[in-house]
DNA sequence: AAATGTAAAGCCGCGACCTA
DNA sequence: TAGGTCGCGGCTTTACATTT
């Protein structure tokens, strides 16, 4: 690797942590990690109107209850799920599940239960079945007792929070993964429409909701692009277009509808993933192919190992490959290949 | 038949661990 | 030490089912 590119990787990097950082302030804040405490505490006043006699079907250990029970400064609420309250307040469903340290997938897996929609749920329009609130109980209720009863006789309210914490983080960081692939996707996007306005060959906006379109118009040009999100694509003048989607990533689809190219973006900076990004390029490339033979494949990834490149430049599944963070580098020579690729195989010179 | 709801599969990757 | 492998997170799309 030279000089150059060893800068741009470590620019690369910087800037992606330092918005992983602030994503992770944000993200806590934005699922309320930090107020659910005081709502149980709050509930804790009601204490008294919740029965524990069936404990033994909610999954709680023995010693773990009488453990809790005892403990001066642990209340049951705080530690164990109660299946009324759960069918009261679903979006506790969130406070019990990151107690028990399980993630919504494995929630899923093992209960069969679809959390995130209730969790998510501030109205309460979603009822939570008594079926369910049992199965989760339960769940959540086992796992608890397995943590409680680890810790012999030592389990601190401190801890409480510390595992309600430490299992936030782990769904804020798979949250964040997906933001970075999701980002390197718009970064792509945006470009390819700049240019076609720069090329005068944008013609209109194709809106994800419903068929409706928007016109080309210089002045709302601004906010479409950093509003990219809502567009599943772009017209051009020349009766051609650009679909955004999931694999592949973007497609560019000529006069009679057939798919002319098809781009891959890879957003993940870390060279211990380079090859399972590869793989997972090749995936969609595959599928392509499958459907017509012949289509060139385009992949931009922020970071290819050499190990990656070599079999890349082997590998007559992948036509071409660019590297994002130097396609986004001002005036640089792949940028201009890239684009040069991109429109002359839409039949723009 | 159209609209809505749900389960499964696929996509987005990272960090830990291990090996050449 | 670089980077290949493994296992795990959330989110979106797709396929299928159910309801209106």
């Amino acid at each position: 690797m030279s000089t150059d590119e060893k800068a741009l990787l470590l620019e690369a990097n910087r800037i992606n942590y330092r918005l992983r950082s602030t994503f992770f302030y944000r993200k806590l804040k934005e699922y309320n990690t930090l107020s659910f405490p005081q709502i149980i505490v709050e509930l804790l006043s009601v204490e008294h109107l919740y029965s524990w006699d069936e404990r033994k079907e909610w999954g709680i250990g023995e010693d773990a209850f009488s453990y809790i029970i005892t403990h001066p400064e642990l209340n049951l609420l705080q530690v164990f799920c109660h299946p009324k309250l759960l069918r009261e307040h679903p979006r506790l469903l969130a406070y019990y599940r990151n107690i028990a340290v399980l993630s919504q997938k494995s929630v899923s897996y093992l209960a069969k239960i679809d959390v995130k929609k209730k969790e998510n749920d501030v109205y309460n329009t979603i009822p939570l079945e008594p079926d369910q609130a049992i199965k989760l109980s339960i769940l959540f209720n086992e796992h608890i007792t397995l943590i409680i009863d680890s810790s012999i006789q030592s389990f601190t309210e401190r801890e409480l929070y510390g595992l309600l914490l430490t299992s936030t983080g782990a769904q804020i960081d798979g949250s964040w993964r997906n933001a970075i692939g999701e980002e390197a996707e718009k970064v792509v996007q945006r470009l390819l429409v700049n240019e076609a306005k720069e090329r005068n060959v944008l013609g209109a906006f194709i809106s994800r909701v419903g068929t409706s379109v928007e016109q080309f118009n210089l002045n709302k040009l601004e906010e479409q692009v950093s509003n990219i999100h809502k567009y599943r694509g772009i017209l051009l003048i020349n009766q051609t277009s650009i679909l955004f989607s999931s694999e592949p990533d973007i497609s560019l689809i000529a006069v009679n509808g057939t798919t002319v190219s098809v781009i891959e973006v890879k957003g993940g900076a870390d060279p211990a993933g380079a090859l399972e990004r590869y793989g997972a390029a090749k995936k969609s490339f595959g599928e392509a192919r499958r459907l017509s033979p012949d289509v060139p494949t385009i992949l931009v990834a922020s970071c290819i190992t050499p190990e990656v490149h070599t079999r890349i430049s082997q590998d007559t599944l992948i036509t071409s490959y660019y590297n994002l963070t130097e396609l986004l580098s001002e005036n640089s020579i792949s940028y201009h290949q890239f684009m040069n690729e991109v429109f002359s195989l839409l039949g723009i010179v």
